[in-house]
DNA sequence: TTGTATGCGTTATCAA
DNA sequence: TTGATAACGCATACAA
């Protein structure tokens, strides 16, 4: 068996069939000036005839540009993750641009092996969200790309090529437990995530900086981590409304652990929200699917995702000198039933 | 502002400190033979201390191969689909292969354009899930590349270099039927999904078989179409339960769908599964998320992805002349609570 | 306005 | 066991 594929139509071949020199269809194909409107037009008409595409890869290798993106992701089954992506991709696609999505399954080896795979490939630039790598590790894989988004981390040292966009989780926190105190919660419980997350960090911090200003004393047996997950969520709010049953409130890492956690309210004999009212965050489509609807905190993970994108494209295509370095995004709460 | 960044070491400059020439050097990263071990351990060492990796694009136009797979999805952000690319390129990276991820949306010229653009990188091969492109376009589309997986959808006519993989969607809705009927349900609604979905076809005539094998007429009036989200489902729903009021089971096109059945039903005064039971399809993670636990047909989405690029790979690296072309996936049901 | 020579980093081919 | 040379397809710099 065979399988040889017809062999791909090259600017030469254009070129000898159209009676000029590469340089002209170079031109033409380029949308360069240089050319004779009548000649352009005819070698228009022949290359698409011939059907001819640029490779991308000759092109790449001549001029250092492949018009392509790394995507470094932690799951992109994750619903907050595939959302983001989506977003990403709708920009790299309306500006010509290819996306390498890699996930790194919050494994320590498999991240840096991306980072080496798509330094091979090279990228045009790469889009590195939610890394697990410690700090020195995550610098030191970076630097060599000629452009980097960062998102949800932060780096000690900000470099020239690279941009970094955080969700501001602290204040969303904030405003959740502002919220459950308007409504006269204050035993307040946090399934705060994996603690090695900086977003359950910086939750952590939002959660207490709003107790604090209540003048609530914080109690550490209402904290309970978990993995970001339904199930995680529901088997931690057991533990923790076994330790501190009269939790009229909860907090979760996401809107996956919130429905986790109503569940086990439930299980419980709690109703939700009359006995304790969730929360979750991020908003993600479950949300509002779920019964009771969700009250979470917002983000727009469609246009974060487009955010990221144009940010490495402004860093990539205009050198992007007078584009701030670090951005912040602030969530917003959004009350349905469930708090 | 500058940010060239230090120049990448070539295969010269590891030659050249090796006082070698090329050819050895690149001998030693392909790991073929001809050179001394005591040489290839010098080199080795070498390239690792100069932290020197191939340029995968000056490879890929010497060789033609790129290691570059395109991975063409309606919407990553549908579960279904993102639970299948984290299978797929699971796979990919144990493999030494990269993915380029692209959304067509469902949107006919981007799908034409994603086409282009994977072309033009010179890609391996491509896995094309769920096209929505007329079958004569998809076919000229996909004959240029040299390996073509096919997701849910078929070819008239069996081409060499492709391989074609599909959910047996008819067993699925005849699982799922039959069940129904088992439970004594007679008066089975089908909210459909989208009329131009191939699946969508399938699982029609799956429904039509099980209840023709029961010898229960067909009823056109149990049938509602929509698109695949729950709040279209959940809006089909009520117009299928407005014309036939008493039906008393209902097959969703997919778990989303059935979700928003539920919630149709329960809004309608109608208790699940005691008034109506509803089954789902595909078995997303929501499925179990829900209450009642959905009951649904069952696919291994994660298994299928690791299957598409399992395929595409031995269409390429073993020509793979002893492989079935087509190979198709049997469902089964999940049994839980909604049925 | 058009063309020629050269190089991008690598592998293939052939020679030593 | 090693090395020199020619591709691969395109763009850049410079000539005509």
């Amino acid at each position: 068996m065979e399988n040889e594929m017809k062999k791909r139509t090259t600017i030469t071949d254009v070129a000898r069939a159209a009676q000029v020199s590469l340089m002209t269809v170079s031109r033409v194909m380029n949308g360069k000036p240089g050319v004779s409107e009548e000649l352009r037009q005819r070698i228009l008409a022949l290359a698409d005839e011939m059907d001819y595409r640029p490779s991308q890869i000759a092109r790449g290798l001549a001029t250092r540009h492949t018009a392509t993106i790394g995507l470094l992701v932690p799951d992109i089954a994750n619903p907050f993750f595939a959302q983001m992506v989506r977003g990403v991709e709708d920009v790299a696609f309306e500006r010509g641009y290819t996306i390498f999505l890699i996930n790194t399954g919050e494994h320590y080896e498999r991240e840096l092996a991306a980072f080496d795979s798509l330094w091979q490939k090279e990228i045009d630039g790469v889009i590195v969200c939610s890394s697990r790598l410690p700090i020195a590790e995550l610098e030191s894989a970076i630097q060599r790309f000629p452009a980097v988004v960062l998102f949800n981390r932060e780096l000690a040292t900000p470099m020239d090529h690279v941009t970094m966009i955080n969700i501001n989780d602290q204040l969303g926190a904030e405003l959740a437990v502002e919220h459950l105190l308007g409504i006269g919660r204050t035993r307040i419980g946090l399934v705060a995530g994996p603690a090695t997350s900086v977003s359950a960090q910086r939750r952590l911090d939002g959660y207490r900086a709003a107790l604090n200003a209540a003048k609530i004393v914080f109690d550490p047996a209402l904290i309970e981590y978990c993995a970001p997950f339904t199930d995680d969520g529901r088997v931690a709010t057991h533990t923790l409304l076994s330790r501190r049953p009269k939790a009229d409130a909860i907090l979760a890492f996401n809107d996956l652990v919130a429905v986790g956690v109503m569940q086990a309210c439930q299980e419980a004999g709690r109703r939700v929200p009359e006995d304790i009212a969730v929360i979750g965050c991020d908003d993600i489509p479950l949300a509002t699917i779920i019964r009771p609807r969700l009250t979470t905190v917002h983000v727009d993970l469609n246009a974060i995702g487009r955010m990221l994108m144009d940010s490495i494209l402004t860093l990539i295509e205009c050198e992007g000198d007078d584009d701030p370095r670090v951005r912040t995004i602030d969530p917003s709460l959004v009350i349905r039933e469930s708090a």
